[in-house]
Parts: C-alpha cells; structure tokens; sequence
DNA sequence: TGCAAAATGGAAATCCTCTTCGAAATTTCG
DNA sequence: CGAAATTTCGAAGAGGATTTCCATTTTGCA
C-alpha cells in the first residue's frame, strides 16, 4: 500500500501547484469558502464525516455526487471516472469539480480515499449482516426484527418456487397490450402504485385504477379487446377488485394476476397468474415479494417493448 | 464494466492465435502443457482454484505473480498494472504474459475478476437460497434475481446500520400527535400508501397527503402544532415534498422523516430523521428497507397509543 | 424584469496506462 | 559443454482516462 501511495504522489508531483483556483478563492472570500474551502479530507471517514456534517449546501449535480459517493462507495472505488460519472448520472467533468472543491487535485486524487478505504475494509467486512444484538432488547427493535425477518421470508419463497412459465407468459400479455390497466385494493394498492410510476418512467402508458373519486368502474368500462388488466389480490377477497377484474373480464381483456393463493376468485378470470405468498408478523404483512416480482414483471414488459419497437421500425 | 470487458475483448481479438508458443508445446508434451492451457476463468474463484491446484509448473516470474495475486487480491483490484507490478516485483509486461496464459485478453481483463470479486455486491455468492440455476438462463429471470437481491441488500443495512434513539424518539413524536400527516412522492407514495392504511387499521387516524385534485397544499394547510407529519423522501428531491414539509414546519408542526440520505431537504426541517438507504438494480430500486422500518414506526406508535389509552382512559 | 454570478455540459488536449515487440539473459536438453 | 528454446526485460506506440476550458444554462438578486 505504502509503494501505491508514493507511486500515486510521484504521478501527482506539485499538486499543490496545479490548484491555484483554490488558493486564489481561500485569499478572496475565507467567508463563504470555509464552508468548501475544507481542508482536504485525509481519509474515507473524514470525507464521509464532512459530507453528513450538512453544513454544505451544494448545488444540485453535486449534491447529486455526493449522495452517489455515499452511497455506492464500492462503485467509486473500483471504477473509471466515467463509469462511476454515468452511474451517478452527470458529467466527468463534475466528478473533478466535486473533488477539487475538497481540495483535491482531481478525480484520481479523491478516488483514492475510496480505494484505501475498500481495501482497508474488504476481508473483515465480509461476515456482515446480523442485526445488532441490541435489536432484542427493545419491544420495537425486536418488531422491527421480525418486519425485516417476514420480508426476507417472503423474498426466500420467490427463490424456491418461482413458476417461470407462467411469469414469462404474463410478460408477454403485458407487452403485447395495447393499454396496461393496474388495479390493486388495500394492501396491493402500493405493489400497483409503485408498478404504475415504474411503468410510466419506462415509458410503457398505463392507467392506475386507484377508484378516487369512485371512478374505477368507469375507467374499468373503458377497456378494450387489445387491453391487458394486471391485477394484484391478496385475501382476504373482500375488496372491490374481483368486481373490476370480472368487468374486464366481459369486455373481452387480458388479465394477468399476482395473487397469494390458489384460491383467489381472480384466478379463473385470468389468462396467466403467478402465486406470490408474503410473510407477516404479529399481522402486519411485507409486500417485499410482491414488489420485487412486479418490478420484474415491468422491467420485462419494458424490455420486450423496446426490442419490439427497434424490430418494427 | 461490461463496457470495459467488451473494450478488452476488441483489443486482444484472436487471442488464440497471438499465442501460438502454448498451441506448439501443447502439440509436443501435453502432460506440462494442460496446465496452461485452461480455459478462460470466468470467475475470481475460478482463478484461485486453479492457481490452487497446484499443478501448474509456472516459471520464476509468472510464479511469483501467481503467489502475489494470491495473497494480494485487494490490491490487483485497485490498483494500476504498473503499481501492481512494482508491489509483486516484477515488470509490467509479465503482468500481461501472465494474464495471456490463461486467455485472457490482458491485464484489465484479468483484473475485471478481482474487481468483481471485491465489489461482491452481487450477493449470488452470498448464501443458500439461491434462485434456480436456471435464473442465469433468461434475462427477465436474472433481473427478478437482481431485484431480490437488492431488497435483501436494502433489509441487511438496517441490520447493519440503525438509529435506535432517532427511531424510538419519531415514535414518541408520533404517538403523541393529534392527527398524523403522511407525505410522500412519487417512489416514496406506495410506501406513505401502505403506512396510512396500516394506520387506519390499527385505529390510528391519519391524512394521506396524496395530492389528488393538486389539493396537497390546501390539506398541508390545515396542520396545526399539535399535529405530526411524517415524510419519506429519496433523491432526488425534486418532488413537492420539501415544499409540503416547509409549510407544515411554518404551521409548527411536529415533522419527521424517513429519507436515504443526509442531504435531504428535509432534514434541517425535522425533529428527528432516519436513514433508510435502498438498494437498486438497473436502475429499479427497492422499497423493502423503507417499508419494513415504516410499517415499525406504525407498530411502535399504535402500541404506545393503546397503552395510553388504557392508562389515561 | 433584467443583470451578474454561479453552475453545468461537452469536447479538445494532455497525461498516463496498457500492450506490443525485439533483444538479452536464462534455462533446458542433447 | 554448446545450441535451441524459453523466459525476462525494457522501450516505444496505441488507446483510454483524466483534466481543462469555454459556451450555455441556470440561479440569485436588485
């Protein structure tokens, strides 16, 4: 490490030199520069330190930096100036302004903060995980405990049994649509809300039937042979869903549905279904699985959406 | 990285005739030979178990870069060929030689490995468990893998990293509130969404700030001091939450907030905050971590509102 | 509303890194 | 011991990566 870091300071020679903008600032106005005029943080946690202090006030693409550098500090690390730029989502050319107004010579100078530290921390960091033991001694944090255990529990049984055929299936209903229907009462509402706004950003048009205004019969009734009505139900079945779902069911749509037993009345309204079963604790139930197979279900719909386009013209 | 792997693999095209020593010898005395001519690694413990097998006959040089690379993983992965050289003492080319006979196109590619290996974000090496190895075989099914993942990621932080005190005090801070605002855009809705019926059904009552009929204001209006508000919001913010959440601070308020980074907006406005970090994956990022510490709160609020109850009623 | 200052995006220029290649040194085998 | 093959070294060229610079946009203020 000790031979990196006098390579490193030899690529560099006369940093100090080669940053007068920040010298020239520093005799100016200390007033206002204090606050980015730090002294150079010598380390990852110094840096970090400075960052969470939020007595900075950055401007929006650096800001934007910064939350990057915070939070995905392995990516910075390991990668080149412009990946790490186009995860992030600006400029390189912002990546070195970030860091010279840290006080570094450029972006190398600030990634190697990040290298020291992921190597500093890589074999012993491994074994992570495991909630703190304290988690058990509060009523809450053991709540908390069993929120996150139910979660994962629910995220466990997509892995044992996924039923790929059908998933696969209900991609292509979807994709094949002309207009995306959502519905999703109660408990499901947020899985079809957050499918929505994901659809909308992948530019995939859709109508969430989310019946404000007690309108979801009407916009239900609007829906067409070329249509496809994805449906998400949990029991109990007591919701207004299986009326809509059986709605489109008449108007000749196609109906895909994300369900959590076999039992659901959606079932036999629907082209292709896929079971997806939740955990609870002490009854309050995780959406975590049903998220995450949506999630896929959009990204799938999205992709097969793009490819298709690029196929047709 | 794909990126950069593509890039390696344009530029030692045809690796199999640029190094025609090894098919030569191979033809003569394939006993020494077969060591060498592995097939390409394709993963970083796939390099070591090779290196680990024991039966290749490396010459001085290469061999002493086999040891290095073995004890020295970290510092292959972060650091420049030249750097890497002058640590395992031997000339930069040899780092090249080495990385040829294995098939690699050179030295960047054999390093993608390590800097794979170090990221290990990819938690299919992380445990049991495992989707189907079928997963790898379709894309929509690696991305459901992918998706789960980061869900997993999203809960394992709360294990790792938790504010109990900020937590117990948003608690307090709830439970004692006259009625509870809840704000939340865009991603964050699904989860105020989820938080306002667990609400309700746990008999505390509570204003969705949804914003249907662009009325937000006008319900974020009517808070008062003895009211709560609380907020969750990921960057970037450029929602109307901040706004809602600086009317509702004018009105004194009582405000907390989930959000996943110290450079909210918010925060400056809040009594007590707490960061719930999310993972993502191409870009589709998890809700579980924040939905999980959302429904807690819900818990922790409704059990101290009846333990209130029975106390004061 | 208009001006001044700051921030941003994008591309050119520079620097460094990686790879290639031929000569020298070493090893191996007859 | 000598010749051939293999390995190593070091320099030079090609290709990226980083940085710098300037036009444009955005923000802040009167």
């Amino acid at each position: 490490m000790a031979d990196r870091k006098e390579a490193g300071a030899k690529a560099g020679e006369g940093p100090a030199s080669s940053q007068p903008t920040l010298d020239e600032t520093d005799g100016e106005a200390p007033g206002r520069k204090s606050a980015l005029g730090y002294t150079r943080p010598r380390t990852y946690e110094e840096l970090r330190a400075v960052l969470a202090s939020g007595t900075v006030h950055f401007p929006k693409r650096l800001r934007q930096v910064a939350i990057f550098l915070w939070q995905h500090p392995d990516d910075v690390a390991l990668g080149t100036i412009v990946q790490v730029a186009e995860q992030a989502g600006v400029q390189p050319s912002t990546l070195v302004r970030f860091a010279k107004t840290f006080g570094f010579a450029g972006f190398s100078d600030l990634q190697g903060l990040f290298k020291d530290h992921v190597k500093g921390s890589w074999p012993e960091a491994r074994g992570r995980a495991e909630p703190s033991p304290k988690a058990e001694t509060r009523a809450e944090l053991h709540f908390l405990g069993g929120i996150v255990a139910a979660a994962r529990a629910s995220l466990d049984r997509i892995g044992e049994s996924f039923d790929v055929a059908s998933f696969e299936a209900m991609i292509d209903v979807l994709a094949g649509a002309d207009l995306i229907y959502l519905v999703g009462s109660k408990r499901a509402f947020p899985v079809t809300a957050y499918l929505s706004l994901t659809l909308s950003q992948q530019g995939v048009r859709n109508v969430l039937v989310d019946n404000v205004g007690s309108t979801a019969f009407d916009q239900i009734g609007c829906i067409g042979r070329g249509d496809a009505l994805l449906a998400v139900s949990f029991s109990p079945y007591n919701s207004i869903t299986p009326d809509l779902v059986a709605v489109a069911h008449e108007r000749e749509a196609q109906i895909v549905t994300i369900t959590d037993s076999t039992f659901s009345p959606l079932i036999p309204l629907s082209r292709r279904w896929i079971e997806v079963i939740e955990s609870d604790f002490a009854g309050f139930r995780s959406l975590a699985a049903s998220l995450s197979v949506g999630m896929a279900l959009v990204h799938g719909v999205a992709a097969r959406r793009s490819a298709g386009r690029r196929q047709g013209g």
